[in-house]
DNA sequence: AGCGACGTTATTGTATACAAATAGCTTGCG
DNA sequence: CGCAAGCTATTTGTATACAATAACGTCGCT
């Protein structure tokens, strides 16, 4: 995808992420197409892209929606993801080497930075920590374990979760990121497993209590 | 999407999982046009839906060719058929009730006819299995499981399988399967997980000694 | 002969027009 | 008043034309 598909990507996703296109609005071509100033052509890339990535739903029949999850949803959600991302990491401790590590380092020294400010940069956080579990799936070497993560890694669910998250809370995301980093240098498939599945379940639980009171998740 | 790209999807897959396009193979839009007969429009959405199955892959610039799947690829997905499957059936030993139960009795019932018989009928196990597996993802109740699953069970690959089967082989399949219904019918999910997982790794095994000698899998 | 710049060609990206299908309303009937 | 059938308007699906871009071969230069 090139320019205006990208850019009509990029458009309606923060379209959703902003809320301005809350969950069960009808998303169509054209009204997408005017909004990007493109045609519905890359728009409708881009909406197949929201589509795999399930931050849009389709009808019974081709009407798009913003999606909306219910509270099961996430929970299974974040339940195959652990296993997945689990198994990702025990993957990748066998196969780090000392070039990928550094990514790592680096990236959570990002994350560690982001956190430590006096008003937290969550966007800061966002960012480094998708690149930081981006390097994990990388160094798994499977494809397909990758294409299954994406579209179940929902970024609007990462988002919330961290939007939620008190300092301590990023804290000690980033202390979990240095004890897998810690497993990773001893190539401990099964520690990485235990503590990637612990990371991703306290987020659960982290996005979880805050969406208790709300009818919908997401 | 539609009946053209319905068409065009199907049409390209069989064309790639026949070989007559083998791995590596550049895939010009135009000419999957010109052999599906149909615009390259429904044809795009049908690429963009191969290459999130996997069936294809994106070049650095956005040519597209067959995917080359190794034997690390295939058990990569048997590993996450079988963690996810095993989940499946977990959740499922929770939720079956005596209706579903009656569905895969039957439906065991049938594969062990077909397996009895003096020539097994290799097309009548394969419908029922498949069913049977259906049900189980049914139960299950998570759609978002049930999708992922789909682009991780490749028809192709089960039937492959199948067709290299003795019918000992056979035999234990139906058997596992007799005992998956017994651990349902416990709501033991623990069992359920184990059995299932085992099934699944089983047929990995038999899927593998066959495909050993040849360069590529799939 | 090797290498690089350029032009040609093949391929993908985008826009637009039109066809098909679907949802929602309106109207008529029971 | 309810409901269904049909019409209309909206929306998605498909085809085609054209633009942009990347691959490839050619020609010229060193």
């Amino acid at each position: 995808m090139s320019r205006a598909a990208d850019h009509a990507y990029a458009e309606i996703r923060s379209l959703i992420l902003s809320g301005d296109a809350p969950p069960g609005a009808p998303l169509t071509e054209e009204q997408m197409a005017d909004l990007c100033g493109v045609s519905r052509t890359p728009v409708r890339d881009a909406l197949r892209r929201l589509e795999v990535e399930l931050y849009v739903v389709r009808s019974d029949s081709q009407r798009l929606f913003v999606a909306d999850w219910s509270r099961e949803d996430v929970d299974e959600m974040f339940t195959l993801r652990g296993m997945l991302e689990a198994h990702a990491a025990a993957r990748a401790a066998r196969r780090f080497d000392a070039t990928a590590l550094d990514a790592l380092r680096d990236c959570n020294a990002a994350i560690e930075r982001a956190v430590g400010e006096a008003t937290p940069d969550i966007t800061g956080f966002l960012d480094a920590n998708r690149i930081f579990h981006r390097i994990i799936v990388e160094t798994a070497q499977s494809p397909r374990l990758a294409a299954t993560l994406a579209t179940l890694v929902e970024q609007p669910v990462v988002r919330r979760t961290a939007l939620h998250y008190g300092r301590e809370q990023l804290a000690q995301s980033a202390q979990e990121h240095r004890e897998l980093i810690t497993a990773f240098e001893a190539h401990d498939a099964d520690w990485a497993h235990g503590v990637m599945s612990a990371h991703i379940r306290r987020a659960f639980h982290a996005f979880a209590s805050h969406v208790a009171t709300r009818a919908s998740a997401v």
